[in-house]
DNA sequence: GGTTGATCTAGAGCGCGCTCTAGTTCCTAA
DNA sequence: TTAGGAACTAGAGCGCGCTCTAGATCAACC
């Protein structure tokens, strides 16, 4: 996927902060996802002993949002990075695991769109109701509720 | 043992374990349903002691297990409750709040599938690799891990 | 009557994914 | 030089949605 396009000159060098802003993840959550060993190298520090991210990890950062927000859990994403720092020869296991998302992402949307089918009939149920000022038949117990 | 469904000649009455069998709901969270108020009407008790479920609670029973998948919170799933409860009326809330999680239903579609693409690129990019036997650019902080 | 299994209540516990606190240190700008 | 904000660590806390436990009762069958 193409590099998304950046506001900023490639600083190569950020604070926490505005990896934050950049990732749409919180300060806080930076640390633990760090301490959790769900980046792929470890992050810079400044004499001072803040973190510097660099422009990689922010691109991996960005991956692992898109991927939590696809509902991978947190040990997922740690079993991934764990292969990325191992290197290379591991290609296999790597695109196992994404393909098993993947498959899980499926069958997500696949079950919102059911659901979506049941809230817009209801819905429309509501609105017809509503646009009749009557309600006759809300309370059959076999029609909807 | 009641009469299985299929042919519902009208069994009327379910124990708790067959209406956890036929909504998928575990009799642990039936139990913690009713405790918080997310059922429409009291659910009917043997005298000894024990629930009946009629036909009407799977079927409500169903609706809040298609919207608890798609991401609807106990709580608003308790409001539409207590709007049905309160009977006809507040046809008009019962839209509105329906109608707005049908939005964010719509959204989270939308973030799956911008998700599945991305996967599905990486995905081919490790296939690729793996059928070709070679890894090289894996390791190209611009490019992909 | 006795055994077995389903159900009952009240309430504690848990897994996940952060989020927040406390107390301290670092850095920048005036 | 000093004030203020941003960042640091270790660890506690939390919101959600169940899940499980303990100890008792109920119900069906041999």
């Amino acid at each position: 996927m193409p590099p998304l396009p950046s506001s900023h000159p490639a600083p190569t060098s950020l604070t926490i902060g505005e990896t934050a802003r950049r990732t749409g993840l919180s300060v806080h959550a930076l640390r633990f996802y760090e301490r959790e060993g769900l980046l792929v190298g470890p992050v810079e520090r400044t004499a001072g002993g803040r973190r510097r991210y660099a422009e990689a990890d922010v691109d991996w950062l960005r991956i692992c949002v898109k991927l939590r927000e696809s509902g991978m859990p947190l040990a997922d994403l740690k079993r991934f990075a764990e292969l990325v720092r191992r290197g290379p020869g591991n290609e296999a296991e790597r695109l196992e695991l994404l393909d098993a998302h993947r498959h899980r992402v499926e069958a997500q949307i696949r079950a919102l769109e059911e659901c979506r089918s049941l809230i817009a009939w209801k819905v429309g149920v509501y609105a017809d109701h509503v646009a009749r000022g009557k309600a006759e038949g809300l309370w059959d117990p076999t029609g909807p509720r």
